[in-house]
DNA sequence: CAAGTATATTCGAATACACTAATACTTATG
DNA sequence: CATAAGTATTAGTGTATTCGAATATACTTG
């Protein structure tokens, strides 16, 4: 395929097409943060999360900077949280319509794997 | 975490993390296609064509609307058209940073879609 | 410098994805 | 009814992604 453009894109939308990395993103909209403190608040490995960061700044999606000990993460262009933004607005819209999550959603969350 | 919002959520950006697919929806954002439109505009292998707007159909991002021998797809929804929107200026802003984009960026805009 | 803490990278197995070729299905037309 | 046109599905194969485990690197503190 020689779109550049599209693979660019398409790249982009990879980057964001995990639940841990949107989990990351959305963290991460409400300010900087460690790679500790996110792997904290995920409660995962730290090195499944160290990859998934790696995915994130490949992309360019994430800043980080480094103090001491630890790395700090942020997110480079606003636009990113903008569109989790839109996409959530989405998901409250289709939800209903995606087959399967019906089920989930009648369960109380603890239920939920 | 198996966050089955966010599961869904990745689902979405999934279905648009493939250049072919992306290209698709920007057809379709201009309006209504038939199957076989979209496959001549985007001079790709039928069977290919359609197991792309497969994936979308399972997202339920298009609708499909047959008529006599033709089935015709529209995007369910504008938010996400509205999405590449964004994404689009998220692309323009940081496309000097991907690497092998440069040669794209000396072209004038209009010969990028 | 040694030991500890924070983070990143590598490896291998399992799974998911994308492509081509072949085939099936549906509607239209002679 | 037979054939063609438009579209979808299946099968097979090669490639990419994901995860946990093990290991490596970098900084800090005693």
């Amino acid at each position: 395929m020689h779109d550049p453009l599209r693979r660019f894109k398409a790249d982009i939308f990879q980057a964001l097409a995990h639940p841990t990395r949107i989990a990351i993103l959305e963290f991460l909209g409400e300010g900087e943060l460690s790679a500790g403190a996110l792997i904290e608040k995920l409660g995962m490995e730290q090195a499944n999360v160290s990859q998934h960061l790696a995915v994130l700044r490949a992309k360019q999606i994430v800043a980080n900077r480094k103090s001491g000990n630890q790395v700090f993460y942020s997110v480079r262009d606003p636009v990113i949280i903008e569109v989790l933004r839109l996409m959530r607005s989405y998901f409250h819209t289709h939800l209903k319509e995606a087959t399967g999550m019906l089920d989930e959603m009648e369960k109380p969350l603890e239920t939920i794997r």
